[in-house]
DNA sequence: CACATTACATAGGCAACCTATATAGATGGA
DNA sequence: TCCATCTATATAGGTTGCCTATGTAATGTG
């Protein structure tokens, strides 16, 4: 197969992709896309500050104060003083909000593969086969996006 | 390479992909995901009615009146009479409509091509090589998703 | 010690979703 | 024909989540 046959072919799959997720997975808990992500930072590098947060989700120090107040509201995450520098306030995910970031997942993949299940054998192994090739890429370069910070 | 290796891979990678999508390829014409797949569908589908676009973009109908008012007061779609039903509003894309989309298409696509150039030579091939295995079995899922209507 | 800088909070506004309800046209039966 | 009902869209009012502009407290600096 041609490699340059369709070059388009990674936008387009991302576009119908993003349009799959918003669109047609729920999200249960009523998570915003940012704040599922800024819990999942959490879950993964432990307690950060606020302004690290919002320049690694890609909106303003506002927006995630803002976003903060509801997830502290919820339970989700925690606010600790910074011994080292009284301005800062670390954030740490709490029990409740690590709890719910797995049910999130579950709960999504559970519906996801439910969507799958419309397709033929051959068809889900595309896809997995596929998946598993490029989801280091793909991790890589949000990974490589996020770290502006 | 075991096909079970990693059974959440489709998961993960379309997680990653939306998170992509959404936080780091810009929407320069300020077009939201909605308004985007709806001018989308009136591009490929002809003109429409109200209530079938609610739908297909899974929103309620009140919501389709108010984002199709805003697209019609940027002169991106029109308004036009049903002859054969006084109640129907049919809507179609206008040609800044369809002028829109092609620019914003071509906006993400470069924009996402200049992230996809920070990876190696053969990252690209692979991720090429995964969206063009995969991309028809991704249109598949969504076109009969979304084709409740 | 005064002044700039940094980290976060507050205020006010807009976009995009929701539910509930109103209105105009279509349809079907007495 | 006429009235009741159904259907397609519009309107009203509320919430979330983003924005810009600005305020405040803590830190660093000449």
């Amino acid at each position: 197969m041609d490699v340059d046959q369709n070059p388009a072919a990674v936008g387009e799959l991302f576009e119908t992709v993003t349009v799959l997720m918003m669109r047609h997975v729920p999200a249960p808990d009523g998570l915003s896309l940012t704040a599922a992500a800024t819990l999942g930072s959490l879950q993964r590098r432990g307690p950060q500050r606020i302004t690290s947060l919002a320049t690694a989700q890609g909106v303003t120090q506002p927006s995630m104060t803002q976003l903060l107040r509801r997830l502290e509201d919820a339970g989700l995450v925690a606010r600790v003083a910074d011994p080292t520098d009284g301005r800062v306030v670390l954030v740490e995910l709490t029990a409740a909000g690590d709890e719910t970031l797995r049910t999130r997942w579950n709960t999504r993949l559970e519906h996801l593969d439910k969507v799958l299940q419309t397709l033929t054998d051959e068809e889900r192994a595309t896809l997995q086969r596929a998946a598993e090739e490029a989801l280091p890429v793909a991790q890589k370069l949000v990974h490589s996006l996020a770290a502006r910070y």
